[in-house]
Formats: structure tokens, C-alpha cells, sequence
DNA sequence: AATATATGTTAGCACAGGCTAACAAGATTG
DNA sequence: CAATCTTGTTAGCCTGTGCTAACATATATT
């Protein structure tokens, strides 16, 4: 089973959630996202089977190794892309937004060329 | 019916085809695709249904006025954002690749200030 | 002319991922 | 304590978009 951007998207408002509270559930996701919690239930399930997360019992979630290195490395992406767009000048909310959007599908080798441009044109 | 990221694709592809011969059939777009003759058709089926495209009694594909706005469009997004990526230091494969995938996207904000990154940074 | 190949179409399947509806079980409150 | 609210889950629907299989035509080849 392969994890895609629906699955990814789970996976950094996980990370973005525990950052706020200690314990994040379900129905914190489904808010954050504006999804059903039905939707969330599903998502989560299948989060699970890819052993990328554990719910305990009182609902709070957890990520395995695998789980927080995916939801980090989406997050960094979220926020460097968000940076770039700064620097070019774009707001912050658009920037967020297309951030979001391009997070999931941008390579590797252009995502460090962002970050080599970042490094050179900020501060 | 709106146009979703698969039909920008499509409309793409015929533009593309339609720089290097005079008739684009479906076979053609197929090919270049690289997807089954059954999943052009009801693609193109639809690009008709929302007018954005009409086949003559040869099978060649020809624009509509807003078909042609919206392959324009895209192809132009195409072809800046590969500039763009070129720019930062990215190969030409990795570069179009990633704007294949961004062009679908981005906002047009942003796309306008990568245009004036290129503006500023080429030659 | 008869067979073969190329092209387009339709039907029907799969999967992802939204949704609503319905229900179970725990927490809260009158 | 009984009624209500909150949360999670499942079932089942819908849409987008890929696929294969099957078939209709049209064009070529023998």
C-alpha cells in the first residue's frame, strides 16, 4: 500500500495538531482538515495498516519512526515552500496555500535547488 | 462540468501535438500520453461535452475558442515553470517533469511572480 | 474479395477519497 | 439515573480516471 496526498495530508496535520496539544484525535483532525469524521476514520485506518501512526486508547495519536519522518518531511516542505513564495512576493496566504498543493508533488532535486535559493536570498 | 487536472492534461498534449503535425487524432494523444485508446476517448468525449474541443469527420481534433485559452494557459504555465526550474540550477528532465505536475496548481499569483523571477534572473 | 491492422467506442471493473446515514459506546448534564 | 452530546466506526453512494475486453469501422495487404 502506498501512501498518497490525501494520506500525506493526514500525516502533517497530525504533526501540525501535536505541536498545539498533547493529545490529538480524530475528530481534531477532521476540524483541522474540514473533512467528515467519517472521512477521518477511514484515513486514519488505513494510516494504521501502513503502520505509519498508533491510536492508544484514549484515541490520542502517535507516529511510528516511518510516520514522523513522512509528516516532518512534508511539513519542512510546507514551510520552505511557503518561504520561497515569500521571497518572491507572494502573502503569506497564498503562499501557504500553493505551499500545500506543491508540497506533495515537487522532487527532491528541485526541492533542495528552493532551499539553496532561500538560504541565498534571505535574511 | 468543470475541467479538472487530467483534462488540462489532455488539452495540453493536443496543443503540443498540433506544433508538429496539421491532425491531432486521439490515437495521437493516446501515444504521447502514454494511456489506453479507451481512456483518451471518454477523456476527449468530454472535452467535447464541455465544448472545449470538436473533432471533424477525419478524427482530427481541433480548439475552441476557451479550448485554446485553456491549453494556451497551461502550456504557457508548462514552459515558465520549466524555465523557472532551469534557472534555479535544475536538469531540463527533473525541470519539466516538476512543472508538468505544478502547472496544474499553482495560483496564479504565485505564477505571476515566478514569471518576474524569470524576467529578472535570465539572460 | 478476404483477411488483417488501425482506430475509436462502449461497458464494466478497480481504486482513491470525498460524503451521508446509522449506530455503538463513553462522557456530561438535567 | 435517564437523556443528550461527543466521538468513532461502518456501510454504502458518488465522482474522477485509470484499465481490459469486446466490438464496429475503415483502411491496407495478400
Amino acid at each position: 500500500m502506498k501512501i498518497h496526498e490525501s494520506g500525506e495530508m493526514y500525516l502533517e496535520t497530525i504533526l501540525l495538531l501535536q505541536k498545539q496539544v498533547k493529545c490529538v484525535r480524530a475528530i481534531d483532525v477532521a476540524n483541522s482538515m474540514e473533512v467528515t469524521r467519517a472521512s477521518t476514520s477511514r484515513a486514519l485506518k488505513q494510516l494504521k495498516e501502513m503502520k505509519l501512526i498508533v491510536v492508544d486508547e484514549n484515541g490520542c495519536i502517535t507516529f511510528s519512526k516511518e510516520g514522523e519522518q513522512i509528516a516532518k518531511s512534508i511539513y519542512d516542505r510546507h514551510v520552505k515552500l511557503t518561504q520561497f513564495f515569500e521571497l518572491i512576493g507572494i502573502d503569506s496566504e497564498t503562499a501557504s496555500a500553493d505551499a500545500c498543493k506543491i508540497e506533495h508533488v515537487i522532487s527532491d532535486r528541485s526541492f533542495e535547488k528552493i532551499k539553496q535559493f532561500i538560504v541565498l536570498n534571505s535574511k
